[in-house]
DNA sequence: TGCTTAAACGAACGGTCGTGCTAAATATGG
DNA sequence: CCATATTTAGCACGACCGTTCGTTTAAGCA
């Protein structure tokens, strides 16, 4: 069993790095294959269907944006900077090397929002676990007094994704080098929006 | 040459209905020729290549941008009150059912960032003229006096399609009904930051 | 070591893909 | 109405797709 999953394992960083760059329905069983050295049938059966790889691909991603942003961005104080800390992390993770194609939610989010099917619903739960975080940590930053009492926590964390996902344009798409100026003048002024008096 | 144009007009339609869903990598020439009514070769024929398929879905869609958001948009005196009727025709642009999978330029942006080749090269030509549209209305309210005149209207170009991002995950992967007070909220944040004193 | 179970393989399946090629059909201008 | 140019159809191609099947290899445990 150990051996399955290690190979498992290989697989899914394979697929996560193509998926990001290719998306999920640009994953193919047969160049997975080739670049693992499994056979198409063998790689096959770690999944038993291209939806269920998708998926997984999807829920390895989510394990991943865990640890690097979530686990990472909270060793700041609660706050805005646990706020900011947490920015800073999802930025990198959508501009990291290690998964070419930048944040896999961002790209499956405009892929599979016409595809009814389990693999949007398991994207629909992603994402809102990753707004999620944004919001909690919005909220946090209520109690502590950095944030205004009456800012809509939701609201701020749609704000936050706006800008990543136009980030993701302005570092992928236009190869801006001053992406990351332009996202943090969005963001200073949704964080001086939010602040308290 | 006249039959072959109306022929040519008539797959564009479908094609970018297709594309807007189903990603321009979902277009499917043999699809398309069953949903036309044409045979595939005769589909082909107009084309030449998918990938001259995709560019001229891409061109139509423009036109259509072109027609629908900046033509009805630029009725309104210019100043803010053109900033925001021609946000209100983006999204009603984003939300149309003519074209049922939303801004294709959108789903485009992150299915094309990490596929060089002439239709991305059109597809950024396209997207930086949409950017253009809210720049170039942004700069003409700084003249106007209604926006503040030390403002960067590339940024204000850049907030504004962050949050028309945002507003299409909102919609159509969330299916949130209220998603058009959602970006409306984020909008007169942006509005109220870019004002005059 | 021998047995059992898991893992990987190889070949084949029916389909669909984009793309040529050659004819037939149809529209257009004189 | 005819000649010409344009438009469409038909057929075939090689490639790749996801998936199934039976077999073989390899690992894990007694």
């Amino acid at each position: 069993m150990r051996k399955g999953d290690q190979t498992r394992d290989t697989i899914l960083a394979a697929a996560l790095s193509s998926a990001s760059a290719l998306g999920l329905e640009g994953l193919s069983i047969g160049k997975l294959a080739r670049e693992t050295g499994l056979s198409k049938s063998g790689l096959f059966a770690h999944f038993g269907s291209k939806e269920e790889l998708q998926i997984q691909v999807l829920d390895r991603a989510a394990e991943l944006f865990t640890n690097r942003v979530v686990r990472a961005g909270i060793t700041a104080p609660r706050g805005e900077a646990r706020v900011r800390s947490l920015l800073e992390h999802y930025l990198d993770w959508a501009d990291s090397r290690t998964i070419p194609g930048g944040c896999v939610f961002m790209s499956a989010s405009f892929e599979l929002d016409d595809r009814p099917g389990p693999v949007r619903d398991a994207l629909i739960d992603h994402v809102k676990d990753l707004r999620g975080v944004f919001r909690k940590a919005a909220s946090l930053a209520m109690e502590s007094g950095d944030f205004r009492a009456d800012l809509d926590p939701s609201q701020f964390a749609f704000d936050v994704h706006a800008v990543a996902l136009a980030y993701h344009v302005q570092l992928r798409l236009f190869e801006d080098p001053g992406a990351r100026q332009r996202v943090w003048n969005s963001i200073e002024r949704i964080l001086a929006a939010a602040r308290a008096a």
